[in-house]
DNA sequence: AGAGGTTGCCAAAAGGTTTTGGCAGAGCGG
DNA sequence: CCGCTCTGCCAAAACCTTTTGGCAACCTCT
């Protein structure tokens, strides 16, 4: 039983200018609140009630055909959508996009499924004509961006384009580091050990560099014996954390290249007896969603400004496309967005 | 120094018309391979490699406004993006759309926003003229779907609509709980206790009825002292266990409401000094991206079918749309999709 | 040679909107 | 009453496709 559901034909800007006794230009007008245009009070009411009760539903196909923007921003995510963190970054798009009336449609290429894969989902967006292309990657190496990209405005999301022509913005990992370093030092810490990563990503290199850096300006003077290393899991952080842990001068903290790795390192302090954060702090690096949280003692560690950079992305784009279409892509600088510390219980403050 | 990026006007079908000494209409034919129609080899051959050199980029939105279709389909999330569960429904609509050659638009719907602001999300997507509509939510109670949906197919994750009339797809949450009471069973585990949430929402029910249907599959009779609850979070677990643990008899293993509560049974399970598997086994549920796995000993838990509703989603909405378009409201059942047991190492084989 | 079928292509309409360039009428000053 | 400026509205073109209906030309029989 269909109830109500009688099929409504669809009424158009037509209808309305028929059943309101004016021309179409006027609804459009009346409905678009265009400006520098002359209708009375009167018949502006009339044109919206009528629209109103009409049920009249804008058809931004035929809009967008005219105006020629469609109101949307197309977000390319490279592999990106399988990490947790994906979610993040498609909310803060999304939500931005809200905000200036624009919609996001998604497409998500894989890693491995080659350059031409990844130019014809381009493709396939600029068909749509979206008003802009976020390209969203996982890795923030140097990238250069398919070409087809040159027809839209884009921006990049996590890398860096390899010409300096797209606007990037990127976590601005060190910084981040650094500041954890900082809050172990205040906490008292002086041998803060380092357990990064084996694996060569943009990632490794910025944490490294925070952390050196958060020594320096606390004058403590870098230890190599106090970095070491494992893949970016809890085993690696298992092994590293057991490798720095098992000697005399032990160190009272250890910074992890991850969570990940922090949750291994939490294993390593178990079976040595040491109680966190007591025995020995730990901190992890990404805040990753229910792990921090979740685990006891809750980890102190570093969020990736995901969202913020979702945000950013259409923040950008948006302007991009207001200013004049001949300017946008003058060479930018990256911006690098701040990667907050998220205090919680794995630190603890030590007598000097 | 724009290098070569001379402003290109657009080609549209028309120069790719005049350039091969054609009708629009038959490039159009050609570029389609509309069936039913001739034209010659030689015509086809040239036709195609023009719109090649030219670099012809159809334009979608033309097209959909003739077709009166929009290969889009809208993906409306009620707070879901939120959670970080959100991203595999995401990405298995958004493949599932490329398998179709649709593009999936999103918007996401703050819980709180109210009814209205659902509406207004809802009527953005139909504007865009969306093929189909998929509303996803986080819990599924029973709801009652936003009347402009029913302007245009629509499909229900996680939730079932209360008419009967969208057909909605869910978790067979029941059948993977009883499926990990199987396994437990499987090693020998007859005292298998229930650490429930303590809050109501279909999930607490589903899993208890499935954790019940376990027992009783097994013939082991139900001992309503081994059922305990607490919040949903690691704290929630670590209390529930403490006080499933702490007596005589004790359990041999815990099945948690899910792995944040997990976390909280492997705190209590140390801080009585029951090794884990070994002393006492623990179950998980939701197979939460780095938790399980990242944990010493990693969770065996359940997982659920994000990725698996998100992609029937979209390849229900594609039947429906082929369907006609009068009968698609044909009443329909829900769809329970399996919830995998996750093996890892936090069961141990016990003797009987 | 005419009928009838095929082949290969095309002109024009349609889809729903925005935007341009007006045009009538009212009001007003002279 | 003329000329002028506003006011309030409109017709038609344009945006880029797809699709309908048909028309010449050619071929094949009889």
């Amino acid at each position: 039983m269909p109830d109500e559901d009688v099929v409504v034909p669809k009424v158009g800007i037509r209808d309305v200018a028929r059943a309101a006794g004016v021309s179409v230009t006027t609804v459009s007008h009346v409905l678009n609140e265009t400006p520098h245009t002359r209708t009375s009070e009167a018949t502006r009411d009339r044109v919206r009630s009528i629209a109103r009760d009409l049920g009249y539903t804008p058809n931004r196909l035929a809009r967008g055909l005219r105006t020629r923007t469609s109101d949307m921003i197309g977000l390319l995510t490279e592999e990106i959508a399988t990490t947790p963190h994906a979610g993040r970054i498609i909310l803060g798009a999304q939500e931005e996009a809200s905000r200036h009336n624009l919609t996001l449609a998604i497409i998500n290429s894989h890693l491995d499924a080659g350059a031409d894969a990844r130019r014809a989902d381009a493709r396939a967006l600029i068909e749509r004509q979206v008003d802009g292309i976020i390209y969203a990657t996982v890795f923030h190496h140097e990238v250069s961006v398919p070409r087809e990209l040159r027809a839209v405005p884009a921006v990049l999301i996590g890398a860096l384009d390899r010409q300096g022509v797209v606007p990037a913005v990127l976590p601005d990992e060190a910084s981040g580091a650094a500041d954890l370093v900082a809050l172990l030092v205040d906490a008292g810490h002086r041998r803060i050990a380092f357990a990064n990563s084996s694996i060569e990503v943009p990632a490794t290199q910025g944490r490294l560099v925070g952390y050196l850096r958060g020594l320096e300006e606390a004058g403590i003077p870098r230890d190599d014996r106090l970095i070491a290393s494992g893949v970016s899991e809890a085993a690696g952080g298992y092994e590293a954390s057991l490798e720095l842990l098992d000697r005399e001068d032990r160190p009272t903290a250890i910074f992890c290249y991850n969570d990940r790795m922090a949750m291994g390192a939490y294993r390593a302090a178990q079976e040595l007896g040491l109680r966190i954060p007591d025995g020995i702090s730990i901190v992890g690096f990404d805040d990753q969603a229910p792990i921090a949280a979740s685990v006891y003692p809750a980890l102190t560690t570093v969020a990736l400004p995901h969202y913020e950079m979702g945000a950013w992305a259409v923040a950008t784009l948006t302007r991009l496309v207001q200013s004049s279409s001949t300017s946008w892509y003058r060479s930018t600088h990256p911006t690098w967005l701040p990667c907050p510390v998220v205090l919680r219980e794995s630190v603890a403050q030590i007598n000097r």
